[in-house]
RNA sequence: GGAGAGGUGGCCGAGUGGUCGAAGGCGACCGCUUGCUAAGCGGUUAUGCGGGUAAUACCGUAUCAUGGGUUCGAAUCCCAUCCUCUCCGCCA
């Protein structure tokens, strides 16, 4: 939500913040706005006038007058406008800093509760009991928990031999299938981002805690590969012949999960650091509900081509991230731990933020607007993996590896 | 890490204290022309904020990397920061 768009509809803004559970002082907000206004308003006519006073020095000065009487109001009017300014740049700072906590407006498509839209795939049966990824993992020797707690602590996986390989496999499998079927072009990334774009892609402030910061550089691990994706044309405008531009990236991902003591402690559900595959697109704002049910159709095609049971849902209001105004989730159905475990998250931000970090867009009659950004996740891997295990765990402890990754295994079929 | 050079509009590039939002060129767009042919001529050509309008128009203000300072007045002078480039050092 932006400024124009609070004041002229303050009502419907009430009604998003309700919807999505988030505590704002709206009023405040505004109040500010209000004496921003007024106060740059009185700046900008005593500028005028010191302005106007300043030719007049000039005037005289050329005409070899004495300006000496002109230059004393001049520098009267001066201080005061220096005082104004000082005025007027604390309350825009203050105001801003306040607008910039404002989460995205959410689409009217969306529910108060998470909607599961569609089903695909049959969960496995077994006669045995399925063992979780860690028992798994670490009988087969692919997953070693006691080395990377050794190595950086709880929540973060070693990969081994055949364990290894997979995740190798299944990155390039995701990579493939939107780079050669979906038309993405691939892209490498930095995996540390400045304060600046942590910002524009609304990861910063209001997420503040969640990230990774550099002791001696003022830099933060990403979160996602949404975050560098987001400012890739940061400061430009873009030509509407340009759009879409369609990104993939494949990064590690960082995340503190400071408040989720206690929560999937186990395995590799909920980890600092994982491997994802994002889709990233800038279109035009007229396109991107199409798009993003489009972009939704690509993830599902990663998970379907493994074979993986999963579930769509379109998410709550108070569910969705804070820069997106329509989200979807995919769960992948993980047979070993009995659960369904978020694999890819497919949103809509709209303008928010291109319009945080500027992107703009050239439009037909030669006026500037923004284009809307889309990211969806194709796919994070460590969930998927797990899924990909557990579900296709054999009586006698090994894994069927599906078709798709075969030929980035070197032919191997399974894990045992 | 050390030394040096530089950051001006979509791009190139001029501009060292007053009417500079900024010459000139390129590009783009709009007209006109089509007897000299992948040409010519004329015009237009940034953005933010605030006001104003039904919407335009229009008005004010800001913006020459960023932030401060000097001055009645700053693209131009001073300070700090950031970024880019070159050379040296280190290094996968």
């Amino acid at each position: 939500m932006n400024l124009k768009f609070l004041r002229d509809n303050p009502e419907q803004a009430r009604r998003i913040l309700e919807l999505r559970k988030c505590a704002f002082d709206l009023d405040g907000l505004l109040e500010l706005d209000e004496r921003r206004r007024s106060l740059s308003t009185e700046r900008d006519e005593l500028r005028h006038r010191q302005k106007q006073m300043s030719a007049q020095v000039a005037k005289a000065k050329q005409e070899g007058q004495d300006a000496a009487g002109l230059m004393d109001q001049a520098k009267e009017l001066s201080a005061k406008v220096k005082e104004l300014d000082a005025k007027v740049s604390e309350v825009e700072q203050a105001q801003e800093e306040r607008a910039r906590m404002l989460p995205n407006i959410v689409h009217e498509s969306v529910n108060e509760e998470d909607v599961v839209v569609s089903e695909w795939g049959q969960k496995p049966e077994f006669g045995f009991k399925p063992l979780a990824h860690w028992d798994l993992g670490e009988a087969l020797d692919i997953l070693d928990f006691k080395a990377s707690a050794q190595l950086a602590g709880s929540r973060f996986t070693v990969f081994k031999g055949a364990g290894a390989l997979l995740r190798r496999a299944m990155l390039a499998y995701f990579l493939d299938l939107h780079t050669k079927e979906h038309g993405y072009t691939e892209v490498g990334l930095p995996v540390l981002a400045n304060r600046e774009s942590m910002e524009g892609a609304g990861q910063l402030p209001h997420m503040e805690g969640e990230n990774y910061a550099m002791r001696d550089d003022p830099l933060y691990l990403i979160p996602t590969s949404e975050t560098p994706l987001a400012n890739l044309h940061r400061g430009q405008t873009l030509e509407a012949s340009d759009l879409p531009k369609k990104y993939v990236a494949y990064t590690l991902c960082f995340r503190r999960e400071a408040g989720s003591y206690g929560k999937d402690v186990r395995g590799m559900i909920r980890v600092h650091q994982f491997d994802k595959v994002e889709l990233f697109r800038y279109v035009e704002p007229d396109k991107s509900y199409d798009a993003l049910e489009e972009m939704l159709k690509e993830a599902e095609a990663a998970v379907k081509g493994l074979g993986i049971p999963y579930r769509v849902k379109r998410l709550a209001a108070w569910d969705i991230a804070y820069q997106s105004a329509k989200t979807y989730d995919i769960d992948a159905w993980a047979a070993g731990v009995g659960r369904w475990l978020e694999i890819s998250s497919v949103s809509n931000c709209e303008d928010y933020q291109m319009r945080r970090n500027r992107t703009r867009l050239r439009l037909a009659g030669g006026k500037t607007g923004y284009p809307h950004a889309l990211n969806g996740s194709g796919l994070a891997l460590q969930r998927t993996f797990v899924a990909l295990i557990e579900n296709n765990q054999q009586e006698d402890g090994s894994v069927l590896i599906p078709e798709v990754l075969r030929p980035y295994m070197n032919g191997l079929e399974r894990i045992s």
